[in-house]
RNA sequence: GCGGACAUGGUGGAAUGGCAGACACGUUGGUCUUAGGAGCCAAUGGGCAACCGUCCGGGUUCAAGUCCCGGUGUCCGCACCA
């Protein structure tokens, strides 16, 4: 390749090396993208989920960011004060592991990928705001952190209690509930062993029902989302019984089927419940109650969860007393009762459950009928398996013949009225378990002193610093355990000599707030200001990953609701709107180093520049679905990008004499709103619009006009950003035709496609667009720009094209004037010449006609 | 088992109930070129054709990829929840 060839392919090419890094640095140094409360503007927030500093970006990053920063920009454009920040969630296990393996401390490890993968985020251009980054791991936000958490303690909502809880042996930490997948560590994928240990939890039960009934104030969550957090809450209504066994011991149990209750032929408690050992005692059965016991305590989380577990159960040779029949029932122990739900007891009821009936068959015990098919039912014959249905309930004495679900109230009554029992409400949701036994988290602000007992750190000791003087090698004892000096401090009330807490936060906690931390990102005094909080809440559109469906989204939402019950917010639920982005696959399946199909953005954006990365990643699939990586599609937007630049710079070199004139009409509009700005065009162009004489100039205009139109609609009302970038490739490609082939193409058409093409194009494309709206002229940057209107007038067709159906099937197309009644389309067709070619002689039954699509002529 | 989403060319994907396959990738042919991994032009669901085509089977409608009923398949979430 000589010089001259190379010369001259650069100077056909967007030269994105040159480019992006040049206006990444003019927008940092004018501060284009900072923000603040602004009362004349509306505001928009708009939020991706911050990433975990793993040390590089990989292309579901780049996805969510991109996503972000075409809503900021022309939302930005159409004149809302847009807040877009980034930070880093810096808390966590990663760390620690590096560390380990490594040798590198944890606090270093994590800002050096701070630094590196900002510098990335950098050259994405993506507009945030960089005055509001933050990082959870830096005091002068875990202070904050830790101050959340005490005014949860002093509310009653962090309390520290004995449990049985999520143990990762690989990890050596404990596990929330939601952290363990299918039995398995998230993070490790080892199997979760319960433990017995004191440990710190939220009270998140007690937002249980307004966690679920909120939901319904939140239209702009995905269905999908919606109902995994309602089924991870897991209400059931039902009814408490009260069962007593011997020796008067309370067996109380939960059922959502009272209208069985006459069916119990049994009792069954999980092996861990606490009357067990009362009531085998002394007796025969004692020692193998208790071997059962410890056989299925030896269980790991999984194994005990396997479909393929057998029912398996032992008798403890008590009774029990059914409080309605006054009849007394064999009490069993069994592996499929678990103790932390309801009461960790329940009713044998083989003939209308499936798993009750299962054990009976094989222990031999009692099944008995009570809810039959239909009146008509002869429960003479045997059950083959449980009739789990609604039916008529028999062998009921008192409610025999009423259907179950009626009879269900009706013994729910009676048992109330009674007093042997209750109507309660169930909930899956447990309380959530923050503490960790990890090294590389915010220290739980708590001391316990020998004499005051549990007491909070005063406000003015927070930060409690985490030390850097530690052993984190996983060992089953808090890290913080081994530093020389964390432990000691004396009591903030009776200054004796006291130990602080050695477990940190769960890393959820840290990211349950940041949303407002932005909102007052340097705030010393508070964790943030309400004023300024109430101005930039509740986040308008957040955008992540549907992994954080539950965990993440439910934190954030209970997190919100807790601090407006302490008056400490003025909102209820934090993001208004959510976009669950789809995952960035490679051959079919996610990217991952292990199976080597991970694609760098750094790499990419090498080779092709960042504009063409974020356009492709947008291009090619809607945001919720999952995107296949294409290389060579890629290409093709790089491709699309220098026609683009080569278009544009054409039309420049043709118009150059009227440049001015252009640059003087953007600076009018500079100020203006996006509907003033609409109006404007609308009436500086009519006159342009009707001066045109030949069809391929308005033509021209009309794909103009409604690439504008169709834009705005595909960003801000549907997310649809592939169809939006598809709309502008047939515009680009039109344009290319009239330039081409019309016999004249009118410059002030060229300049008007030119300056609204550089507009739209901003948001996706924002490096590109800003080098040429310079190049033409203009002052300014084009990110500031008011969003393109379009005019009306322009849209408007002569003639459109319809076609004639008879039944359905095509027949023919007719070019009609556009603006045809459907009664004057009835009439062209009724008189047109080819009628009877259509019909085939066939008798006209009905004529449809859609003005401006199609007739359709219903013939027999 | 329960709940949810989805199913359209070789590929990614378009279609307020109104011309299925926009836009793009890939492929093929042409053109320019010392060269082409650049650019430009053309073709591209299947079938020689009439026609047939949106997972399968029904239905509603003048008209169904789209709405309704019943299946199948794939993916996701929860899962011994009483």
């Amino acid at each position: 390749m000589d010089v001259n060839s190379e010369e001259k392919i650069k100077e056909n090419r967007y030269d994105f090396r040159t480019v992006e890094p040049f206006w990444q640095e003019e927008w940092e140094k004018s501060g284009l993208y900072l923000v603040d409360e602004d009362s004349k503007r509306p505001k928009y927030y708009v939020l991706e989920m911050f990433p975990y500093p793993s040390g590089n970006l990989h292309m579901g990053h780049v996805r969510n960011y991109s996503i972000g920063d075409v809503l900021a920009r022309f939302k930005r454009m159409n004149g809302y004060n847009v807040l877009h920040p980034m930070g880093w969630d810096s808390f966590g296990l990663p760390a620690e592991n590096a560390a380990i393996k490594h040798g590198v401390h944890p606090d270093d490890w994590t800002r050096d990928n701070m630094t590196n993968m900002r510098g990335q985020l950098k050259s994405l251009g993506i507009s945030y705001d960089w005055q509001r980054e933050v990082a959870t791991c830096l005091p002068d936000y875990y202070k904050w952190t830790q101050w959340l958490f005490l005014q949860f303690f002093k509310n009653g909502l962090a309390y520290k209690k004995q449990a049985a809880v999520n143990w990762c042996p690989s990890c050596a930490t404990v596990l929330a509930n939601e952290q363990v997948i299918e039995g398995q560590c998230e993070r490790c994928e080892s199997s979760v062993l319960k433990k017995d240990l004191e440990q710190w939890f939220f009270k998140i039960t007690d937002y249980a029902q307004r966690l679920l009934d909120d939901l319904a104030d939140l239209p702009g969550w995905p269905d999908k989302v919606k109902t995994m957090q309602e089924n991870w809450i897991g209400r059931s209504e039902g009814m408490q019984i009260n069962f007593t066994g011997a020796g008067g011991e309370e067996l109380p149990v939960f059922t959502t089927r009272q209208d069985t209750v006459f069916g119990v032929t049994y009792l069954v408690l999980a092996p861990e419940h606490p009357a067990v050992k009362r009531l085998v005692a002394g007796t025969a059965y004692e020692r193998d109650v208790d071997k059962f016991v410890a056989k299925v305590q030896k269980l790991s989380a999984i194994d005990r969860m396997a479909d393929t577990l057998e029912k398996e159960g032992i008798p403890l040779g008590a009774n029990a007393v059914n409080p309605l029949t006054g009849e007394d029932v064999p009490i069993w122990i069994t592996n499929y009762v678990l103790m932390d739900y309801g009461t960790g007891a329940v009713m044998g009821v083989p003939g209308h459950d499936q798993r009750d009936f299962d054990f009976a068959t094989k222990y031999g015990l009692n099944i008995r009928q009570v809810i039959a098919p239909s009146a008509d039912y002869d429960p003479a014959a045997p059950l083959t398996a449980a009739y789990t249905e609604e039916g008529i309930m028999i062998n009921s004495p008192g409610f025999d013949g009423l259907p179950s679900a009626k009879g269900r109230e009706e013994i729910s009554d009676y048992i109330e009225k009674k007093g042997l029992g209750k109507r309660v409400i169930n909930y899956r949701l447990r309380d959530w378990l923050i503490s960790r036994q990890r090294y590389w988290g915010a220290p739980i602000p708590i001391i316990y002193c020998p004499v005051c007992g549990v007491v909070p750190v005063p406000d003015e000791d927070l930060p409690v610093l985490l030390p850097k003087d530690v052993e984190f090698l996983p060992s089953g004892v808090s890290p913080l355990n081994t530093s020389k000096t964390f432990a000691q401090v004396q009591c903030p009330k009776c200054h004796r000599e006291a130990r602080r807490e050695m477990d940190t936060m769960d890393t959820f906690m840290c990211s349950s707030w940041y949303f407002l931390r932005y909102c007052d990102p340097q705030n010393n005094k508070e964790a943030f200001a309400k004023d300024k909080v109430s101005y930039w809440m509740a986040v308008d559109q957040y955008i992540g990953g549907v992994e954080h469906a539950i965990l993440h989204l439910m934190y954030a939402r209970f997190f919100t609701k807790a601090l407006y019950d302490m008056d400490l917010l003025p909102l209820k639920e934090p993001f208004a709107n959510l976009l669950t982005q789809g995952m960035v696959l490679k051959d079919g399946s996610k990217m991952s180093k292990s199976k080597g199909n991970v694609i760098s953005p750094e790499e990419i954006i090498n080779r092709f520049g960042s504009d063409t990365a974020r356009l492709f990643i947008l291009f090619a699939a809607p945001p919720e679905r999952d995107l296949e990586w294409n290389d060579a599609a890629v290409e093709g937007c790089y491709r699309f990008l220098n026609r683009v630049w080569r278009l544009l710079s054409d039309i420049k070199t043709q118009i150059g004499a009227n440049s001015q004139e252009a640059s003087a009409k953007n600076k009018l509009n500079s100020t203006d709103s996006a509907e003033r700005n609409h109006q404007q065009f609308s009436t500086q162009h009519s006159a342009l619009n009707t001066g045109l004489q030949s069809s391929p100039d308005k033509d021209a205009r009309r794909a103009v006009h409604s690439m504008v139109k169709k834009v705005g609609e595909d960003i801000g009302a549907r997310f649809n950003f592939n169809t939006a970038i598809s709309a502008i490739m047939e515009t680009v490609n039109t344009l290319y035709l009239y330039r081409d082939k019309s016999a004249r193409p009118d410059q002030a058409i060229l300049a008007e496609a030119a300056e609204k093409l550089i507009l739209v194009l901003a948001p996706f494309a924002p490096h590109l667009a800003e080098q040429l709206w310079h190049d033409y002229g203009n002052e300014g940057s084009v990110h500031l720009q008011p969003w393109p209107g379009y005019d009306p007038l322009a849209l408007v067709m002569d003639n459109v094209e319809i076609v004639v159906q008879t039944n359905g099937k095509i027949r023919s197309r007719l070019q009609v004037a556009a603006n045809l009644s459907r009664e004057e389309l009835g009439q062209v067709i009724q008189t047109h010449p080819c009628l009877p070619d259509w019909t085939e002689g066939k008798e006209i039954v009905k004529l449809v006609a859609i003005p401006g699509k199609l007739v359709n002529i219903v013939v027999r």
